[in-house]
DNA sequence: ATTCCTTTTGACCTTTTGGTCAAAGCGGAG
DNA sequence: CTCCGCTTTGACCAAAAGGTCAAAAGGAAT
């Protein structure tokens, strides 16, 4: 009934080809936004031949999201309580920004689809990712609690790491055309501020 | 040979309305993602009448960016040289948040617009909104050389004040997934936290 | 009531889009 | 070398998309 898990070296190929060519252009241009012959072209394949390994548009965009979102809640789930409670954190923002940096388009990718009201993944947003995050905002309630961190509310914490971090990678045109052409990597100067901020809201 | 000045009755009122219904699609869709007859539908006109307002898909949208970069960059334009340090950048801090709650589909038009590359807006981001974001980042380093703020970085401050307020707006339903049915409105919790946030890391 | 300008619409056109299908090409196990 | 299943493609289709146009309908000043 269900596919052959063995795959061959040309559909492992293939697969990974169509994914690339797809996060590129579905980050760019969101899924509605996209065409299937364009996917195919960024991914020099016929648009028939690509639907013999993706049955349609939708199934693309949902594998995308599906192996997107392991990758993408790792980090906070490697944030552990027993550390020291602001190395922790400045880890993970650090991680965050790092996978702005590195993976931009997933960032995109993500971005495109809550801004346009996460139609695909509402389910796991209210499961998955409030089940990791109801954890670890207990988590860092008791590092406040115990003295370790000054007090702020933990669940607004988490959404600012998400929202600063992830700023880099959505806005990156923008923060571009703003520090101007002189200044052409962001990043190291976006982490020593970040470190700042974070250090001063939480230092205890 | 230009269009006469004076609009009548019926044009003002289908214009606000064409326009009402743009907003909405394109800041669900974007731009590509949406489609003339989705806004002729929302604003109850056949899509014969819609084009009769405006010559194409892309002036409306055109006409929706440019007066909303107005309305966007006011609240930095109202940031002056001559208050209180803090309590300038806490208010236009809160302002933004207000736009976030009060107007969030223009928020994620901007977003839209910015994620896919900013094709149509980068000229009016590389001078208009450089210009201005450069200003005042003087205004703040001057602030922080007269000891009245705390140092970091002026330009990322700016943009961590974008990301965090436009956060609650753009990525809506992740905050209320990841909150819960239970807190209907994040908006206080928001304006407590980044209240906080902003004073830990700017009182000198 | 007539006129003239504004507004509205049904019918239509072309291009693009997601997807199908039968047939041709290919590659490696026997 | 010869199958046989995997892979690739040209041709095709129906629906959706952006946009046009001529003609009908409205409305207000005379």
């Amino acid at each position: 009934m269900t596919k052959p898990v063995t795959r061959t070296r040309i559909q492992r190929k293939n697969i990974a080809l169509i994914s690339e060519a797809a996060l590129s252009v579905f980050s760019t241009y969101g899924f509605r936004g996209s065409t299937v012959d364009q996917i195919a072209r960024e991914a020099n394949l016929s648009k028939p031949n690509l639907l013999y390994y993706f049955p349609s548009k939708e199934a693309i965009h949902g594998h995308l999201l599906s192996t997107l979102m392991e990758t993408w809640l790792a980090p906070l789930q490697d944030m552990k309580d027993d550390g020291e409670p602001l190395e922790e954190i400045l880890t993970y923002m650090r991680r965050k920004l790092q996978m702005s940096r590195d993976h931009p388009r997933e960032s995109r990718l993500f971005a495109n689809e809550i801004v346009q009201g996460a139609p695909r993944i509402i389910e796991m947003l209210e499961t998955e990712l409030k089940d990791l995050v109801d954890e670890k905002a207990k988590v860092i309630e008791g590092w406040m609690d115990d003295g370790r961190l000054a007090k702020s509310d933990p669940y607004h914490l988490i959404f600012s790491i998400w929202s600063l971090t992830q700023h880099y990678a959505d806005f990156d045109v923008q923060v571009r055309a703003v520090l101007g052409p002189e200044n052409d990597d962001p990043f190291p100067a976006a982490e020593r501020y970040l470190t700042t901020l974070f250090t001063r809201l939480l230092a205890p």
